[in-house]
DNA sequence: AACAGGTGAGCGAGCGCTCGCTACCTCTGG
DNA sequence: CCAGAGGTAGCGAGCGCTCGCTCACCTGTT
């Protein structure tokens, strides 16, 4: 068990996101995946007891810088519009050194019809909205985003704004900064919504 | 040929959309379609060279609307703002009279890694963006909507908030109004957006 | 006679996954 | 000190199954 061995199943898990890039998730079966590990087939399953553990460990790959953004943000006792911009930013800049993982929030829907799938799909998606919503209510409390606008809206707006935009980066191949394009988007939509300005 | 087969290719189609909607892109086989047509596998592709050929057609039937939703606003001689609303408002109300049609935004990337399907798309996806910018830069033109901002940034942000609801929508069994949370979110953009506010 | 619509067996390919096996490492007891 | 036991990583054949699709054939209408 050398320091190669010791690594499989990361690596396993960062090849299984190549291949959903590249090929769709329609792409990503076991005998592709073991051919680019140059491992055999029957290997892989030494390694995971099944495909869904596979995606179930890239769903925590894919979510697992979560909880320490959020936390960052408070120990960072930032403001609540900056916080939304620290994590827009971390995100996107996270994204943008590593495009394949834009593949993953593309695959929401196709992962929610497989029970075990969903279910983890549901974790992370609702520690996300629940913390991000706070930090919009937060904002609205210490007057930084206006009062009369519900959260749950806001939260569509921003979210809706940063999967959008990573959709598109992907259809046009990452020919634009996709770190700038969401800071400067969120930027755009705090300030739209700023309960002072002017 | 009676009533019922001049109806085949169009009544697949729809039931194509009901599995999809239902088991996902990756529950729609040639087989499950063929049994809940109450035909067999044979006969589907009397009427279909291929399974792509459905789902085109699905694309097909999923864009139907668009070039008359968007002509309307012409003829109606709407406000930009208006004419996005409009736009808006009969999206929604045609998903939230048929819910199971909101699968086919979710699969997106998925289509997009097959050639054929992935060209379909771009083409239904750049007449819909393209519109929805010329009226975006029209309220920016007449002075409706803010501009100091890029109508590509406004265009994430409509498109992305409305994918997001009709995402959340799904997620949440429909369980709220798709038409008015998505109205609604238009109006507090457009509004947020206004260059004249105060 | 031509043809459109329908049947159902069945093809080859690919799927996820299992199995019996080997090779090599590490730990342990006489 | 080293034989043996146990564990881990790997191999590759191959299982049972489903996939998209084809084909020879049937039937009723034009």
């Amino acid at each position: 068990m050398n320091i190669v061995f010791l690594h499989r199943k990361e690596s396993v898990v960062l090849t299984a996101i190549d291949i959903i890039n590249e090929l769709g998730i329609q792409g990503l079966s076991t005998k592709e995946l073991a051919k680019r590990q140059g491992i055999s087939e029957g290997t892989l399953f030494k390694h995971f007891r099944s495909k869904n553990e596979i995606i179930l460990s890239v769903l925590d790959h894919f979510a697992k810088y979560d909880k320490d953004i959020f936390e960052s943000c408070t120990k960072k006792n930032l403001k609540p519009s900056e916080a939304l911009l620290f994590v827009a930013d971390s995100c996107a800049s996270y994204y943008e050194n590593y495009p394949a993982i834009t593949a993953i929030p593309q695959l929401y829907e196709f992962l929610a019809h497989d029970d075990e799938l969903g279910q983890k799909l549901n974790q992370i998606l609702d520690f996300r909205a629940q913390s991000i919503k706070q930090i919009i209510e937060a904002a609205q409390a210490s007057g930084e985003l206006r009062q009369d606008v519900d959260s749950q809206i806001l939260l569509h707006i921003i979210i809706g704004s940063f999967r959008n935009i990573c959709f598109n980066w992907r259809m046009q191949q990452n020919n634009f900064s996709l770190r700038e394009r969401v800071v400067l988007t969120l930027r755009t939509v705090l300030q739209a919504f700023s309960s002072n300005h002017e």
